[in-house]
DNA sequence: CATATGGA
DNA sequence: TCCATATGG
């Protein structure tokens, strides 16, 4: 999922931090990216997500709300930014997707039967749908919770990197590596505050730490522009495009270097789709919108409440304390900070 | 992924 | 404070 550029991006130019070093930073972050790690990760042994007691999928719920209220408390600024169309040339990824979803959940099916608690899990992460009902009810949590959130035209991750880019936030925030390729100035990963992560296959966690990467610094680093850097993207393969066969970063960032111009670099390169000079031209110059506002408001108790313990069957004593606790952070990190002359007129 | 809890 | 383990919905 997303652009693959892992290997071509230097460990120097990654910056690891921690969650503190980011305090008083807007960071717009990927919602789909982010509802979709919740729902692979908050899971029972088995596989079984959190449901209320209509069996209704509570995974992305619990995941948003405390995750949220956690970066709040540390004092960065999330703004929450949804997918609106993907573009055209996506659909043969999505319908990929779709048939591999399938295919787990035929073999979730046989490993419960056959009483396979690994194999299970496996296929139930392969499985998992993030339906539209699970977006609104997202969306409505944070309202209530008075975070903001974006809808974006086309991409999310072109929707984020276009407010990093003007300014209204700090970084884009996601896993994938998308957001670079449509110009964030930064792009933030890991972003959790426990920084657990399961090895696959493995009964193990490691450590693992938010990293920032600057666009600028990777560009300088490699000695190319972000043109070419969206043309290593593409050959290296993308959403929209398989990529070129057997090249990877170090052959395409040769090709690009020798060459030069991006789309003729993309073509020597053997990348053959013939809607790809679309896909470098929506990477350069996606569809967003510039109609938002991020503004942080107070939390809505009754309205978390109503969303998470009444619908949802969450324990009210936790959400209380995790309510105090936005409140509190509300107060201190996310209120619009009002200047004195402002607060005379008021 | 996150919180809660109990023992070192 | 740290860690391991159980549980969350």
């Amino acid at each position: 999922m997303g652009v693959n550029l892992r290997d071509l991006i230097p460990d120097s130019i990654r910056v690891e931090t921690d969650v503190k070093g980011l305090k008083g930073n807007t960071i717009a972050l990927d919602a789909y990216n982010t509802l979709y790690q919740f729902l692979a990760a908050i899971r029972q042994p088995d596989g079984t997500p959190l449901m209320d007691r209509m069996g209704r999928v509570t995974s992305h719920l619990s995941g948003l709300f405390y995750r949220t209220i956690n970066l709040a408390e540390e004092g960065v600024r999330p703004v929450y930014v949804f997918d609106g169309e993907p573009p055209r040339f996506k659909a043969k990824e999505l319908e990929e997707r779709a048939r591999r979803r399938e295919q787990a959940e035929a073999k979730l099916a046989e490993a419960r039967t056959a009483g396979l608690v690994e194999e299970a899990r496996k296929y139930a992460q392969q499985a998992i749908r993030l339906s539209s009902g699970m977006v609104e009810e997202a969306k409505k949590l944070l309202e209530a919770m008075g975070i903001p959130w974006v809808q974006a035209p086309g991409e999310g991750e072109a929707q984020a990197a276009y407010m990093a880019r003007r300014g209204d936030a700090w970084a884009a925030g996601s896993q994938d590596y998308d957001s670079l390729l449509f110009g964030s100035t930064r792009l933030v990963r890991n972003l959790a505050i426990t920084g657990r992560r399961k090895l696959p296959g493995k009964d193990l966690y490691v450590e693992v730490k938010p990293e920032v990467i600057e666009l600028s610094a990777l560009l300088k680093n490699l000695g190319i522009t972000r043109e070419q850097l969206i043309a290593i993207g593409i050959i290296l393969g993308t959403d929209y495009n398989e990529g070129a066969k057997g090249i990877g970063p170090k052959r395409a960032l040769n090709i690009v270097k020798s060459i030069g111009d991006p789309l003729k670099a993309i073509k020597a390169a053997g990348v053959r789709e013939p809607w790809i000079d679309e896909v470098y031209n929506y990477f350069l110059n996606p569809p967003v919108t510039s109609d938002y506002t991020i503004t942080f408001n107070p939390p809505n108790e009754r309205e978390i409440n109503r969303i998470l313990v009444e619908e949802h069957d969450f324990n009210p004593d936790r959400v209380a304390k995790a309510v105090d606790r936005l409140k509190k952070a509300y107060r201190e990190n996310l209120k619009a900070k009002q200047s004195r002359l402002d607060a005379w007129f008021s």
